[in-house]
RNA sequence: GGCUGAGUGGCAGAGUGGUUAUGCAGCGGCCUGCAAAGCCGUGUACAGCGGUUCGAUUCCGCUCUCAGCCUCCA
């Protein structure tokens, strides 16, 4: 039975979706203005596990993730760069579908953009003024009147009196209050605008994911996820004008994700302390990051830095190294308290952590039936694989995995034939019991990264 | 200031009212020509102070510390 954090009640619930066998889930993607960070990968992974396990428990999951591809972001680094806002951010969506693969992120079933989204926004911010959310603030803008909304405040746990003591919050004379936000934003003469029965603008940053989602998950869905910094204002917001305009019930469960910290301090665009998710590929495989990611639960906070990095790497390397040499096989009864447990993990709100250390569990049993019972182990090391397949993970070969270190710098090492020749030269020496031959080429090879395992029937090498 | 969340062994990271997390690193042993990998064993961990309890790291209160949101942010 799968329970779930819902931030709406900051309490775990039993997951039932409304309509029995379906899933409708909206994450908040990207805005395309620049390329993804690990902070965005981790919303990626996260959501992309629970993707796989909700379908992996036999529900037919619709999964949205929009691309915002409009927005004041957008539009400065365009005028920057001296570009159209389209090149920019088609740029970006090809560099964050290239990020996406190379996680082993599946992608969503619907990726919406704002951009060809207009009319539905349109006639939501329509149906919002009609109803009277929406009103026409001084500046020509549309802005929405939180006032008017009751349960403002229901998803972040906050007042409107609260939040007037706070002191961060600009005062604009254009609005009502100072926590209205704009629904449509009128364009200057040179940015780019839609036509709209208010004048040539823009939508505001909310009512995008607001429209988006209600038009392709309809007016009540079962999930909608996201980073924490979005639970307020945009999703509070999204929550304000959802059922602002449809008078039901917007999401059932609210999932957020914990930041990715760099050195206890939240890694952020704006703090510029990110690190791009390319630029940690070229130092550590994908699946190492991935890795990394889901070796926290989603909600806490994920501290980068090398050391964890390469201690995923190592971990990594030990599961590989339980895949090593087993034969083919079918699944056993013998497996079952793993599997059992490993479904109790994800169950409890995705406890990848748990799920994990399941893993590990298989992996050292499977060692202990190496030699045992190979037909044991071969059975052990599928449950292994395919309860990892659900996390995205062990799904290279154990040897061609173990045979690639992390890092550019060993790329440009020996190469396979040459380490396989040496290989060769040291096994004669050693069947002539040569052992300073021998030692001297393991040593010469351990220089150029390459470990040796003297293992039953040959020696078998991998870089470390 | 308001509102969240968190403080676990050398590090990372789960969890629990009384019993082994797991991984990385360390130490001892087995295996090995020697290694590596693997296996076995090993570390008096639960921020502090009170309270509830037969018993609390786990529940309650207070204190301290950290992070996040309250402005764009995954």
């Amino acid at each position: 039975m799968l329970k779930i954090h819902n931030n709406l009640t900051r309490q775990k619930e039993i997951f039932k979706p409304i309509k029995e066998g379906k899933v409708t889930m909206y994450v908040c993607g990207m805005t395309v203005y620049d390329f993804c960070h690990i902070g965005h990968a981790r919303v990626m992974v996260v959501f992309d596990v629970v993707s796989r396990y909700l379908r992996e428990q036999g529900y037919d999951l619709t999964y949205v993730r929009n691309v915002t591809d409009i927005d004041d972001k957008i539009i400065k680094r365009a005028n920057e760069n001296g570009e159209d806002i389209t090149s920019l951010t088609e740029r970006y969506i090809v560099a964050m579908h290239e990020d996406e693969r190379a996680l082993g992120v599946l992608p969503p079933d619907i990726e919406p953009k704002a951009t060809q989204s207009m009319e539905d926004i349109i006639s939501m911010i329509s149906t919002l003024i009609d109803k009277g959310y929406g009103y026409v603030g001084a500046n020509g803008d549309i802005f929405y009147s939180v006032s008017r909304f009751e349960k403002y405040g229901q998803l972040s746990g906050k007042n409107l009196e609260e939040l007037q003591a706070g002191e961060r919050v600009d005062v604009d004379e254009a609005k009502q209050n100072p926590f209205d936000f704009v629904l449509w934003k009128m364009s200057k003469a040179d940015e780019p605008s839609w036509d709209s029965p208010w004048g040539k603008g823009r939508p505001g940053w909310h009512i995008e994911c607001s429209a988006m989602s209600t038009k392709c998950l309809g007016d009540h869905f079962d999930i909608h996820g996201g980073g924490m910094d979005l639970q307020f204002p945009h999703h509070e917001n999204e929550i304000a004008q959802s059922e602002g305009a449809t008078g039901h019930k917007f999401v059932n469960f609210w999932m957020h994700n914990g930041f990715v910290r760099i050195n206890e301090e939240k890694m952020s665009k704006s703090l510029g302390n990110f690190f791009t998710v390319r630029e940690v590929l070229e130092r550590y495989r994908p699946e190492v990051v991935r890795f990394f990611i889901l070796s926290s639960q989603y909600r806490s906070p994920l501290n980068y830095s090398n050391e964890s990095l390469d201690e995923a790497s190592s971990a990594l390397r030990r599961l590989y190294t339980a895949l090593r040499d087993l034969k083919g096989g079918r699944e056993s009864d013998a497996a079952k308290p793993f599997v059992e447990r490993f479904y109790e993990a994800m169950n409890d709100d995705f406890n990848t952590p748990v799920a994990v250390a399941v893993l590990f569990d298989i992996a050292r049993e499977i060692n202990r039936q190496k030699g045992e019972s190979d037909e044991l182990a071969a059975s052990l090391g599928n449950t292994l694989k395919r309860l990892s397949g659900l996390l995205g993970l062990l799904e290279n070969e154990p040897e061609a995995f173990l045979k690639l270190s992390d890092g550019v710098a060993t790329e440009s090492a020996l190469g396979d034939k040459e380490i396989d020749q040496l290989i060769e030269e040291r096994i004669t020496a050693r069947a002539n019991k040569e052992w300073a031959e021998a030692d001297r080429i393991r040593d010469l090879l351990k220089e150029q990264g390459v470990i040796l395992e003297d293992i039953t029937g040959g020696t078998s090498w991998r870089r470390g």
